[in-house]
DNA sequence: GTCCGATCGTTTGCATACCTATGATCCTCT
DNA sequence: AGAGGATCATAGGTATGCAAACGATCGGAC
């Protein structure tokens, strides 16, 4: 009969569950790692973060867009989108336009050093986007991909 | 010659760059559906939080453990740790005493309310795994796995 | 024994992320 | 036209998450 030196006293209830083994964990696990990579990366592209970067490509993208919408394009929370259009405009990157067609509105518009910014931007993306995936050969890395937006989009 | 509707100024300095595309955007709308899962599904066991959830069972699992240990295990940030074993304290599931043999060091140990509150947590965070799992057949839901396993863990 | 680098826990500051509530505005139905 | 529900942006509150700095303590080298 051996004992576990690990197995404290609340072995028994937990069962066979192992939270390390739980998509939640792996999920936060690799967003961890993707996160600090991109930090590395766009270091050297102004520092933006992730969520900054996704909302500034989906605006020079779009060209102007309303706020709102760049929250459900970018899967965003209005509460959320705003603080980081805040943060970009604080950045001099996007500019706030009233919207003639809604007053409640505002549209986004990239400024110009906001499209400068974004070429270097997405060239650290690109290389962002292989050092996270680093771990995985071309085939592994599409599948994760296929699993994730079957996974994501239910 | 057709023109796309979505294409705006930006469109040549994107070149063929979607950010919905990459593994990080992919990433996190994965992180959001399972939070919203994990939410959902675990009110009916206290509400605790994802990881509240995890640090509660990796203590009881262990018997007890150093807060910055428990850190490690769990994959949190010293600073982040010490606010959830802070609210853990305050949900009266989780005590903290002094370590004899480090006195820098605070032991965590469940109380009977926390070991109470794990069983039930635990039933509530298989349904949220199955229920986060769903889109994907048995198959699928190996290889995620194993794909995030080597993702996270460079 | 003492100094010195390393570790433990905490705090502060910033950035997501979401909930709820609120005021302003829009739009549809009557 | 006017009422009523829906939508837009914002504000406040809570919870992660990480970097940086801090005091307290530990450990080993001398």
């Amino acid at each position: 009969m051996t004992r576990r030196a690990t197995a404290g006293p609340g072995h028994a209830v937990l069962g066979d569950y192992l939270v390390e083994e739980q998509v939640g964990f792996l999920l936060r696990r690799a967003q961890q790692r993707h996160a600090a990579i991109f930090q590395d990366g766009m270091h050297a592209a102004g520092g933006l973060t992730a969520t900054q970067f996704t909302a500034l490509v989906k605006i020079v993208e779009l060209g102007q867009v309303t706020q709102n919408l760049l929250g459900r394009l970018t899967a965003m929370d209005p509460a959320t989108i705003q603080g980081v259009v805040r943060r970009l405009a604080a950045r001099g990157l996007v500019r706030r336009q009233p919207d003639p067609m809604d007053r409640r509105a505002a549209v986004l518009v990239a400024t110009p050093a906001g499209l400068d910014a974004v070429r270097p931007a997405v060239a650290c993306a690109r290389a962002i986007t292989t050092a996270t995936l680093q771990p995985l050969d071309a085939g592994e890395r599409r599948a994760l991909l296929a699993l994730l937006r079957k996974l994501g989009n239910p």
